[in-house]
DNA sequence: CAAATACCTACTAACATAGTATGATAATAT
DNA sequence: ATATTATCATACTATGTTAGTAGGTATTTG
């Protein structure tokens, strides 16, 4: 598994923020009943997104979250990035682990660094607005057929 | 992680059939020293590689394994989905999890298409010969250096 | 001050993976 | 026959990761 359901729930998070993005501040709360997720677990999620600078949050009152910029402004590898520990194809190739002493003559280490460029291309080529985009038409859909 | 320890080791252990391929058959055991690999654990490793038919073998004396085609006829796709349980981007696209009930009108259930398309190409583009060739190339490399 | 909200730290439960250990059975060469 | 090798079956431990819960703190509004 290359996404654990952190990046999956930081992507809903961050396309709920992008759907009721009305400029008022976005309540946890109201996200996690959307979205079907327990508060205090977004809570977890969205400090990662903080601590990547992807969200604005207001304490207190009338406080929440909002997206920092423009969705066409996210790739989704940025957001998914910012809550998974590693999203490297092997062990090998992981920033958790310690550098492989043979990646200089191991044939498997170039496999590697193939599968993580397509992984790279496909994660920096797909924005959060591309996601907003796909979400209306899937609704739409809904309806039309 | 997409592919662990075994799906490395059975990369390893084919690289290394093809590596030796002089006809005769190649033991276990002399693949377990080379790749430092415990004859044990190459054991549940090559069972798979078995079940999917990627290796002849025959037992008993001066019995071992070779490969059953040539290195350009294996994908690396081949050779780790043997031995792997799930290669899917997530578990709502894993073939050991129940369907998704949303993935009609989920966005990120197409962002998990479009990733697993990308590693295909990948893994569906790459024969063991490459690896061979690779493997070749980089040893070379070593000396000239 | 009180309520609402973000923020922080710690913990548990479940699961997957890596790897070991033990041993039995089947086929083959010599 | 005997040694060698694959094949099958368990099942066990250790380790690490993930999912999710719980409780408490800090900040802001009114």
């Amino acid at each position: 598994m290359i996404i654990s359901t952190r990046g999956k729930n930081a992507l809903k998070l961050m396309l709920d923020l992008a759907t009721y993005n009305t400029g008022e501040m976005v309540r946890l709360k109201d996200i996690a009943k959307r979205q079907n997720i327990s508060e205090k677990y977004l809570e977890q999620i969205v400090s990662g997104l903080m601590r990547a600078s992807l969200v604005n949050s207001v304490r207190g009152k009338n406080g929440g979250y909002t997206l920092r910029y423009e969705p066409k402004d996210y790739t989704v590898g940025q957001i998914i990035k910012a809550v998974e520990n590693d999203m490297a194809p092997t062990d090998c190739y992981g920033k958790n682990s310690p550098p492989c002493p043979n990646k200089a003559t191991c044939a498997n280490y170039r496999l590697w660094g193939r599968l993580d460029m397509a992984l790279n291309d496909v994660l920096e080529g797909i924005t959060l607005a591309d996601m907003l985009d796909w979400q209306r038409e899937l609704y739409t859909d809904q309806y039309v057929i």
